[in-house]
DNA sequence: GACGATGTAGAATGGTTGCTCTACCTGGGC
DNA sequence: GCCCAGGTAGAGCAACCATTCTACATCGTC
C-alpha cells in the first residue's frame, strides 16, 4: 500500500543500518528493499542515490521519534530527549550513528558531508527550541553526539552520564 | 631507517584516515605504504591485516600524543587532554574517530569492535588515573566521544563546550 | 666475490561489482 | 477486450579488486 519509494527507503535504510555502506552490493540492497533491480535503479539511479535515500528516510524518522510531543518544562524535555535517543540507540542503531557511519565510509563525498552537517545542525536546532536552551546548541550537540557515540560501548551507564552531565546544563542556563 | 613493519603501518594508517576504509583499493595502500605490493602482503597478508596494522599504529600515536607528560594537577590535567585532543583533531582526524570508521565501515567484523572497545577502555582508564576521577570512565569517555564527534562539525565551539562541561566534572568530584 | 635474506616491479588470475538491457507479467481505465 | 504504466526476473558487460606469482635488484656478512 505504501507508495515504491517509501518502501525502496525504508528498506535501503535498514540494509545500510545493519550491513555498513561498504559492503552491501546492489543485490543485497535489492533484496532489502523487495523490489527488482530496475524499479529500484528508477527511483535510485546510482548507489550514492541509495545512500542519499536511506539518509533522507533515516533523518525523517530520527527527527519524529526523538522530538515529536516532548513535554513542555525544559528539564523534562531534555530529560526525555535523552531517554528517547538511548531507547533509538538500542532498538535502532546500535553501533552508531549513521550519517557520521555513511561520511566515514566515503569521506571524500562531499553531498554525504552537507547531508550530515544539516541533519546534525537541525537535530540541535530542535533540541534547543524544546529546552529553551537557544545559544546552547554546540553544548546539546556534543552531549548527543557522547551519548550516541559511547552507548554501543557502555550502553545504560552512558544513558546515566549524560543524565548527570545534561543536568548542570539545564542548572546553569535557569541560574 | 625506520624498520619495514614501521613504515608499512604508519603509511597505512595515513591512507586509510584520508581516503576512508572502503575506498582505497590494496594499490593506493601500496603507494602510501612506499613498498612494493609482496612487500606488503608479507608484512600483512591480507586487506583485513592491514586494517589492524593501520589501528595498532593510531592507538600508539593517539596515547602518546594525548596521555604522555600530562600535568599533575586533576583539572590542570583535564584541560589539557582536551586541548590535546582538539589539536589531535586539527591536524590529524578531521573527520572524526578512525576505529570508529573502520567499525563502521565492517560492522559485520568482530575482531574490529574488539579493538576498538580495547582503544577506547584504554582511553578511558588512562583520563581517569591522570584527572584523578576513577569511576568516572563512562562520563570522561561520553565528553571525549562528543567533542571528537562535534569538532568536524562545530570546530572551536566544540572545544569551549567540552571545557565547560568538564568543569562541572572536576567540580563535583572535589565537593 | 658469492650467498641468502629482503626488497622492487608488475603481469596474471579468478571472482565480484555496479549498472544496463531484453523479455515478460499484471491490473485498472477506456 | 485492449492498452499501457509500472512492475518483475534475471542474463550480460565492462571495470575493478584482492591476491598470487615470476623475475630481477640490493646489501650486509663471511
Amino acid at each position: 500500500m505504501t507508495d515504491t519509494m517509501t518502501r525502496i527507503a525504508s528498506g535501503l535504510e535498514r540494509a545500510f543500518a545493519s550491513g555498513g555502506f561498504a559492503a552491501p552490493s546492489v543485490e543485497d540492497l535489492r533484496d532489502a528493499a523487495g523490489v527488482s533491480l530496475r524499479t529500484l535503479y528508477k527511483y535510485t539511479p546510482s548507489r550514492v542515490e541509495m545512500v542519499r535515500a536511506a539518509l533522507e528516510n533515516r533523518h525523517r524518522r530520527y527527527l519524529a521519534r526523538v522530538f515529536d510531543d516532548l513535554p513542555p518544562a525544559p528539564e523534562a524535555a531534555l530529560d526525555e530527549i535523552l531517554t528517547r535517543i538511548g531507547g533509538w540507540m538500542e532498538t535502532e542503531a546500535s553501533h552508531g550513528c549513521l550519517f557520521h557511519a555513511a561520511v566515514a565510509a566515503d569521506p571524500g563525498n562531499a553531498d554525504l558531508r552537507a547531508l550530515l552537517e544539516r541533519h546534525k545542525t537541525e537535530v540541535a536546532a530542535r533540541a534547543a527550541a524544546a529546552t529553551g536552551l537557544a545559544g546552547r546548541e554546540t553544548h546539546l550537540l556534543l552531549l548527543f553526539e557522547g551519548l550516541t557515540q559511547t552507548w554501543p560501548l557502555r550502553g545504560a551507564a552512558a544513558m546515566a552520564a549524560a543524565g548527570a552531565l545534561a543536568k548542570t546544563l539545564t542548572a546553569d542556563a535557569s541560574a
